[in-house]
DNA sequence: ATTATATTTCGCCAAGTAACGAAATGATGG
DNA sequence: CCATCATTTCGTTACTTGGCGAAATATAAT
């Protein structure tokens, strides 16, 4: 129960569920979601957090930046369901298609030393 | 969006899982809810209302009663496919499987007119 | 009609949550 | 070693949420 109600609640917030559609695109570090959610890199840090808590993605050291993805693992529960669920769905939202678009435009190296 | 996080957000509470889960079992009523779960009507009341408005569940009037069941229409974008996922989780927990068990024996006709 | 019962709504309080900036941490590159 | 940059942690603030009891609503029974 208790890891199931981690997993809703994590995927009870707009920016959150944001945040894994644009992860559906390609890996990301802090500095890109922040930079397409227009949040301070804490807060963005403490989504990933609540994520990475409900096993829905993994982070991997890459340098000075850690790359976030989704979890695709098939012996997680709750993730390997609910992931699956949430990639058919909020694909015609016109918030979620204007994150994918920048996703795909944004650069890393650009952005974060601002 | 909206409708989504509506619809996370009331799936992430021990007490609303608990009630969907009874609801597995047989329709109830408010009274018998409360009773299983040991809450204030008024509370429980709160609790249906939000799975009402996610579309997670039904209510129908049923005389002094009004049953609340589950959403099966498989019309329903995410309760079409979040009630049967949420069928097969939990079955293991204690809370739930002690609830079950008060369910089959609960009678509304004696427990609410306290 | 009046009383009783089931449910909902309202107002309140305690606990939890999301946001930020500032400070701390960890790794890179001169 | 030292400076830089990405990330995380901490402290604060504003807002949301879950709980209750009391009052309001609606139906049933006398």
């Amino acid at each position: 129960m208790r890891t199931l109600l981690k997993t809703f609640k994590a995927l009870s917030d707009a920016n959150r569920l944001r945040i894994l559609k644009m992860l559906e695109i390609r890996p990301l570090c802090v500095c890109e979601i922040a930079e397409v959610l227009q949040l301070a890199n804490s807060t963005v840090s403490k989504h990933l957090s609540i994520l990475r808590d409900a096993d829905l993605i993994l982070d991997e050291k890459d340098g000075k930046w850690v790359n976030y993805r989704l979890n695709t693992s098939i012996s997680d529960e709750y993730a390997s369901k609910l992931l699956p669920l949430l990639r058919t769905w909020l694909v015609d939202d016109v918030t979620v298609t204007q994150d994918s678009d920048k996703v795909k435009s944004v650069d890393r190296n650009k952005i974060c030393g601002l």
